[in-house]
DNA sequence: ATCCATGCAAACCGTTTGCAAGCAA
DNA sequence: TTGCTTGCAAACGGTTTGCATGGAT
């Protein structure tokens, strides 16, 4: 059982409340379970995921608001939303979490993360080839774990 | 109007006949039709895209087909399939194609593409750190063009 | 009291599937 | 002739939408 780390809930928290302060949104339970249940876990998630926590803490939220608070969190960059070709998108936290990109193994499904800077001198050499504003990038390898017998 | 490379043609042709042989799948003229389409022109599909485009021609292909045949071709790797963030999947021609990566313009959906051998080294070390074989990977910018005003 | 947010269910849309008819081998 | 392939339509699954009810302000 992992418990959450509160000083970062209380930062997510303040940073949530004033995006929606800001925006004209109201702060609603169901908007803060969402974003508590979501920094109480590592790792990635999909709706479906989220959704069934949610209600089997006996919070019971619509899929509906689950979609929107997503919706919210990501402006709020609270998030970030990942499309690794499965059918159903996948998010992560993002705040503290330091910028990395993936490596999925096709046999096991299984996701490590890795971090090169080389990643962001590509990046700014395409700004400068493209005279464009990079605002963020996705990158993932797939392969097959070689140990695996 | 763009007309097909011949001889492009003539060897994709030659590589789908044989996969499909060695596969035990049937020579239909609704596989080479779709397949001579895909290779008529460049840049990004989508399946809905080359539906119409082959029934706007008169050759009537049902959906089912068109998604079995993308089956088959990126099978026989004479295409591959982009999950740029839409909903739609999206495809390319890939023999005779330099491997490359993009860049997505958010403001305009331009498409760019671009090539850096720091990537390949990128994937080398991943595979030397994980002990993994990668077989392939997808790297996309997104930003925005400076000199749209 | 206002009117945005929620919850439910229906709609949506890209993709997959089941099945009868067609055609490659 | 055999049985894989096609075409059609229905089913599927993730996501979006419409609308009545509820709750934040």
């Amino acid at each position: 059982m992992k418990t959450i780390d509160k000083i970062t809930y209380e930062t997510v928290k303040k940073i949530f409340t004033e995006y929606l302060f800001k925006n004209g949104h109201r702060k609603t339970p169901e908007r803060f379970a969402i974003l508590k249940e979501i920094y109480s876990t590592n790792g990635h998630f999909d709706v479906e995921k989220l959704h069934t926590k949610l209600t089997d803490k006996k919070y019971m939220v619509s899929r509906a608001t689950v979609y929107n608070t997503i919706e919210l969190l990501l402006k709020s960059k609270l998030i970030i939303k990942h499309q690794f070709g499965n059918n159903s998108s996948q998010f992560e936290r993002s705040y503290k979490y330091s910028q990395h990109d993936h490596v999925l193994c096709l046999d096991t499904g299984e996701l490590l993360e890795f971090c090169d800077p080389r990643i962001h001198e590509i990046q700014e050499s395409i700004a400068k080839i493209y005279n464009m504003e990079i605002t963020h990038h996705s990158l993932t390898f797939y392969g097959r774990c070689k140990d695996n017998k």
